[in-house]
DNA sequence: CTGAAAGCGCTAACAC
DNA sequence: GTGTTAGCGCTTTCAG
């Protein structure tokens, strides 16, 4: 165990509120006090123990950040801005891993569940919609990417439905009919692909384009091998799509995979159309159109939301529903 | 502020150190007074304080682990296994980024720069082996991926001098005569990158070929984008090569990218293979040979290290080397 | 088996 | 400008 306060100030021969004045600043010190202080404070190598300071502050300087998976590029990249900001305004970041698990994103949602945070950023997944806006977090709650209607925390996301339907309205403005889609999750409830969905027969409709079942394909996960196997399903099936439009890069970077592994020419003979605009996409060969989401933007609001109810306990403002920019990458597989 | 230990003895009609009991489970309590208490815990929706707890033990049961950045897929992964195998350990794990800013990592190895963790992993990057072996952390460190002779920490990487070399021998035994080199890192004195290239070097040695210093190509950093600029450079060079081992496989993937750029086919007119093994690789076009280390022995280990002395602080055992095994995956670039 | 009380290291109200 | 001191919420001796 290293030096206190009370070691600085002996050494320094003055009391300890005079060493926490000078290592915080809080009042005033006189220029030699500082001086000697600061001496003895080099020559014990005091430094302030953070969680008597997190005890008596009530406040750890730690904020909690909860993604499906870390290893998934649209998360990692999301992480990296989020874990940059939160050290802009001095928080650190603890990484949780829910790997899609409906208890594990519950264990953190129940008061105390990971009580050493100031403040929670949450990617939900498994979690019912109608479970998630019953949530009575122990701390200032930021949900992103989901609907959450009534819901008792702020919520960060692109418009879903909107982007969804740009990206297909973008194959079938590129004359495209048989467009199928990759990723939808029926068995999840999960809020972000029903909604992405819901934006996909929204362009069909729209073009008077009918709605094939067989060309909805439902993943298990957005990795690439879902991707991969989707595709090989698709082109499987009875008739064959001229496009694809796949819920996230992954998806279609697998999707790409199998069509160059089948021999198809992408985009001759298959457009696909990603989403997430995660880096590997712009090196792919073709490389990826996609929809990218303002990642920055996502994390740089969802850091205010939190800070706006951390520094105002008294903050009432109703959950805010903040909607990120999007826009469509139109690269070379399309 | 939610309610104390405090208040649920007073509830239950105990002293604190009842409640604590049960909670804690360090000593017996009767069957009829746990349960009193319990009733109160649930009522009351008692959680403990965790930074009082941590100011108690002295422990804060956190471990940090700072890495260049998250961004990039392998410290992703890396760092999805480390969270995981934290939390099997009952950690959990707060992130920093250096984005390879030496000033960041010093900060990091002095006593008290980041003194909330047990312990501390650090994968670094722009520091001098020097410095390195000179720091006094205030916690137990593992370094990841460096070599660190006679340091004051337990190191785990793999064996990068013989990795590099089978690397470059497996493309002289596919008959490739002009290979070169992609992330060499000559300004930053940077461990991995130094050992690679001795690698590398080894290899063309062993097999009788020249050093081409044109085929050194050094990079400022391991992204896609540097190693299709690097690729570029190559091709515009003098000689142009018939392969190129790069030191990651973002690098290779930039690479790659250039390759089908200008049109070349890709292993028949120049072969690539990188290194790391990230899920790009094996989706790319045509998947990428290359070598794999294993991250989930590096993240066993790294915290093995870690528990061996957060639990035993008396332990003086030597800092340990640890050599985490590797396997080259030879699939379609080469 | 349970109660009372000390103290982990720090901050801030209250003196002077 | 500086000293004294009361807790923040918890664990853990020491008594009983």
């Amino acid at each position: 165990m290293s030096s206190r306060l009370k070691d600085v100030a002996a050494r320094a021969g003055v009391s300890v509120r005079t060493v926490s004045n000078v290592v915080s600043g809080a009042a005033p010190v006189a220029v030699e006090t500082r001086r000697r202080v600061q001496e003895a404070i080099d020559e014990l190598g005091y430094h302030p123990n953070l969680a008597a300071r997190s005890l008596r502050a009530g406040r750890t300087g730690i904020i909690g950040l909860a993604i499906p998976e870390l290893h998934s590029p649209y998360f990692s990249e999301l992480a990296g801005l989020l874990v940059d900001e939160a050290r802009r305004r001095s928080w650190t970041v603890l990484i949780d891993q829910t790997h899609g698990d409906a208890e594990a994103e519950r264990r953190l949602l129940t008061p105390g569940g990971g009580r050493v945070v100031d403040g929670l950023i949450i990617s939900p997944w498994a979690l019912d919609p109608a479970e998630l806006a019953a949530a009575q977090p122990s701390a200032p709650l930021v949900l992103l990417g989901e609907r959450h209607p009534n819901g008792a925390a702020d919520r960060v996301a692109v418009d879903n439905v909107t982007a969804a339907d740009e990206a297909t309205s973008h194959l079938i403005g590129l004359g495209r009919r048989r467009i199928a889609a990759i990723g939808t999750q029926p068995h999840l409830r999960n809020g972000t692909a029903q909604l992405r969905t819901e934006g996909y027969l929204r362009a069909l409709d729209r073009a008077g384009l009918l709605h094939d079942q067989d060309f909805q394909r439902s993943v298990r996960a957005l990795h690439r091998a879902d991707g991969a196997r989707a595709m090989d399903e698709l082109l499987d099936g009875p008739a064959s799509p001229d496009a694809v439009f796949a819920f996230s890069d992954e998806l279609a970077l697998g999707a790409l995979h199998t069509a160059h592994q089948r021999g198809l020419r992408v985009p001759e003979d298959i457009a696909i159309v990603g989403f997430d605009d995660i880096e590997d996409g712009r090196y792919s060969n073709p490389p990826l159109t996609t929809v990218s989401p303002d990642k920055q933007q996502i994390a740089e609001r969802s850091l205010q939301c939190l800070a706006d109810r951390i520094y105002s306990p008294a903050n009432t403002t109703p959950p805010q529903e903040i909607t990120v920019p999007h826009r469509l990458v139109a690269r070379s597989t399309t």
